[in-house]
DNA sequence: GCGAGTAATAGCCAGTTCCTATCGACTAGT
DNA sequence: ACTAGTCGATAGGAACTGGCTATTACTCGC
């Protein structure tokens, strides 16, 4: 049987001439008159009556037409669906970001989302790095974005824009008044850091290894905003990403945020997602506005 | 797009593993590769996200999964609806019948019928033999019991029995005393006869052409029972068909039947049916089972 | 009887669907 | 790290299907 066959049958019925429904089928008479045979001999019941001059439905025909009427408008639907979907741009597209970068690359980054794929609806997740590769490739999330390198099995990655790094430092601490610092100024100091999972703790550790700071040994912040909490109390010193400290999360509150003198220490930034992904181009499409936004 | 298609787009659904779903669908997995290929390039849409190892829907697939399914099952409806009504001895059977016959044959015939045809319905009509035709050709009666010969345009017919005439006289009359009675016999007397459109009208007024009766002039009976009350009240003879002097419809009440020497007069009655008729088989049942009753 | 109308049949071509064989990518076990 | 195994994609060829035009068969109305 075929959708094709049930399609002439409906047309058949409809028109009760074989030239006319196949005219309406866009086929040949003899075409549609075979098919309605084949059809019949599959089903091994006779469903139409030709009586000279006029087509009727036989008992079977009457009984099967609603079935295959339904059936036609339901393939019909299958195809409108497909074509209402068609749009790449459009639809759910699962986004995670890791704690450090969410929160402030967000408020940055919705308004060209809203205004560059407003039918693109973003489904927004919070995830350390490794739940967020986790959930990628089990296909929970459609994209991530986080410091890059992670080890990419099975996953493509792009860079997306560096952020450089800037120490948070008490007010009173002398560092404070320093115009700028550098790496060896943090001899001695006492680094806060966030807790295990969080890349960014790897990360300042990373920057910081190459000079002699000692980690706080009891408490490790969960959240950026707890970090910075703890420098302001005048526990230690941190490092911040540059995001992190833009408008509202400034200084201020008994906290200084200082600028490091060149190099500045920094991370990349970037988007990982499954090779096999269905979405590429919604994928392109929100790296490109998260690019063009932080390049800006 | 194609029923087949969507079949395997369901059991890839379900199995999500294009060589469990390829051997569910009885086709090599390569076939079903690209045939669900070829569904998602018509309706441009990817359905599944081929992620190493694992088979995964798309939000679109996730969609039309349940229409597809739907679809699937309504077409195995179709072919169970079909299979069900394959049965040719089965469904409805609509059979018409002339008045002078239907209320005679029916008794004899249901019994049997019941028992050979136990699935075929069988609608009774009763009409005269013009509008029976009528309605035949017209697809509101699939079958015809009348007596032939008929116009035959588009019609088949099947002789099925030959009925013999009887003649119907007041118990008083001095025909009744008769050993048996000739044609020649009626000379002089009055004929009653049914009301026009009745065949058996004609056919009385045929057997009687070669001698001289007189009609009466001022009463057409309805019915073969109100012709019945018309002869015992005296007011004349009637020639009644064999099979409506059966059982309780014989001599009494003032009413006596006797049977014409030979050649005894006769009609042939039989079955009718549109040569472009679907229910060959059931038409061919049903005649055979009142051949088969009448000639035993 | 003849022409118009209508579906069935015949014969042929092109596109589709199917198969087997093989490849390429990835995984897991040694 | 290498190898065997799994799994889906690709290639190439055979068989089938669905489509066409041309023609036939049958009714019906004039």
């Amino acid at each position: 049987m075929n959708l094709r066959d049930l399609r002439y049958f409906v047309a058949l019925a409809e028109t009760r001439h074989f030239g006319k429904a196949a005219e309406r089928s866009f086929v040949s008479q003899p075409t549609l008159s075979a098919q309605i045979k084949k059809l019949e001999t599959y089903l091994g019941v006779q469903l139409i009556e030709r009586q000279p001059r006029k087509v009727a439905l036989t008992e079977t025909g009457l009984k099967i037409l609603p079935i295959a009427r339904r059936i036609v408008q339901e393939s019909d639907e299958i195809v409108s669906v497909a074509r209402n979907e068609h749009d790449p741009l459009s639809g759910k597209l699962k986004l995670g970001l890791i704690p450090t970068i969410g929160p402030y690359l967000l408020p940055v980054i919705t308004r060209k989302l809203r205004k560059q794929l407003p039918r693109l609806k973003l489904m927004l997740y919070e995830h350390q790095t490794q739940p967020l590769l986790e959930k990628l490739r089990a296909g929970d999330l459609d994209l991530g974005i986080l410091a890059l390198p992670v080890p990419l099995d099975g996953l493509e990655a792009r860079p997306l824009y560096d952020e450089n790094f800037t120490l948070a430092v008490p007010t009173n601490s002398p560092l404070a008044k320093r115009a700028n610092v550098k790496l060896d100024d943090l001899q001695g100091e006492t680094l806060l850091l966030l807790e295990d999972g969080h890349c960014l703790r790897d990360q300042a550790l990373e920057v910081c290894s190459r000079i002699d700071v000692k980690e706080s040994e009891d408490y490790r912040a969960t959240s950026l905003e707890t970090l910075r909490q703890m420098v302001a109390a005048g526990l230690g010193i941190t490092l911040l990403p540059e995001l992190a400290t833009r408008g509202p999360f400034g200084s201020g509150h008994g906290l200084v945020v200082k600028e490091f003198a060149r190099p500045v220490p920094s991370r990349s930034v970037g988007a990982v997602w499954r090779k096999s992904t269905a979405r590429t181009d919604a994928i392109k499409a929100v790296c490109d506005a998260i690019h063009s936004s932080m390049s800006s």
